[in-house]
DNA sequence: AACTTTGTTCAAAAAAACTTGAACAAAATG
DNA sequence: CATTTTGTTCAAGTTTTTTTGAACAAAGTT
């Protein structure tokens, strides 16, 4: 048994450097440090990486690589990878912008939408309830405009995915007078 | 001087439930409770309201209240109100969808997007600087990613303002033949 | 000028979120 | 079946964020 099996090799400083950018995009997104360093040290290798390689790279303990993961598999931002010879799951990272952008409001956004209607259901109820019928139609008034975001931000996501998807619509050859061929 | 001054109507039960609505989504985008329960209790009521009603109303402290209109008034979410005959501010919510996301997306995406070019190039300097000229390619490729997410992102940002800015493109009207005339 | 009203600031307290590591479960191996 | 490997769970510890309230500043009143 080699004595070097077990080096960690450290983090370059370019790798620390874009990790540190992943930690900063899961900040701005609501996703704790750890979640941004797993996926930035991902992001960084060129081959798949098992819990263990996490663990040890990124000297974070086993409960915040396993809560990691695991929230990072269901925004589907990573994905298990078959490493012959090995019994320990490899991960590597989704790629696509589309596809994480699609987890995200997937998970994230969507669920609330949702909640949301049943709420301001629930709130016209109240108000047709409240006694104090000179305020009725200033909170009608409100809750509609409420309502419009609502319906206007589910309109949204479809033109968002699709302008994320791949060549379309809103490329420059589509729009550009000279590349319309 | 009447007795009843002071008195604080405590909320109703649809007031509460719909600035729960905002508690909700002020989390959501990384706000803190205070935020929402202001900016809320602002959607909900017909008149502008002072600091003093804020505080009374939702029983929060001063400091939460000053640091929380500080922070809507910096995001375009409130617009300082003059009521004649009252030395105190009054607030009133900003109530176009338009501008609310502006207003977020101005003060808490762009300086992002913007160190974050700065921050790309840096890295790219570290992989040159790296010793390891077996991984360049791999790396460059993968910053090369980040770059055109980046990309993405800044066009995304006004095809979104345009999406929402009142009747558009993307409204039926423009789309579905038999209302086009 | 002294006093009152109005709102801000900031250090300390409280609350919330995150991380750790040891105990545990599940599955493969010998 | 006992043992090892691999990964999960969760209570406790740590860190970060948010809230509070008292001291302070600024401006209006008397």
């Amino acid at each position: 048994m080699p004595a070097t099996q077990s080096d960690t090799p450290t983090l370059s400083t370019w790798e620390t450097s874009m990790i540190d950018v992943f930690v900063r995009a899961a900040s701005l997104i609501g996703l704790p440090r750890s979640i941004g360093e797993i996926y930035g040290l991902l992001f960084c290798t060129p081959q798949a990486l098992s819990f263990d390689e996490l663990v040890e790279r990124l000297r974070i303990s086993k409960g915040s690589v396993s809560q990691g993961l695991k929230v990072l598999r269901q925004l589907g931002a990573v994905k298990m990878h078959y490493v012959p010879g090995s019994r320990r799951d490899h991960y590597r990272p989704e790629l696509s912008m589309k596809r994480l952008v699609r987890g995200f409001i997937k998970d994230q956004f969507e669920p609330h939408l949702l909640s949301g209607s049943q709420r301001l259901d629930n709130i016209e109820a109240l108000i047709q309830e409240a006694g104090d019928e000179a305020s009725h139609a200033h909170a009608l008034s409100r809750l509609g405009t409420l309502r419009s975001w609502q319906q206007r931000t589910r309109k949204l996501i479809p033109i968002v995915m699709a302008v994320l998807g791949g060549a379309n619509f809103f490329d420059k050859e589509f729009t550009d007078q000279e590349t319309i061929i």
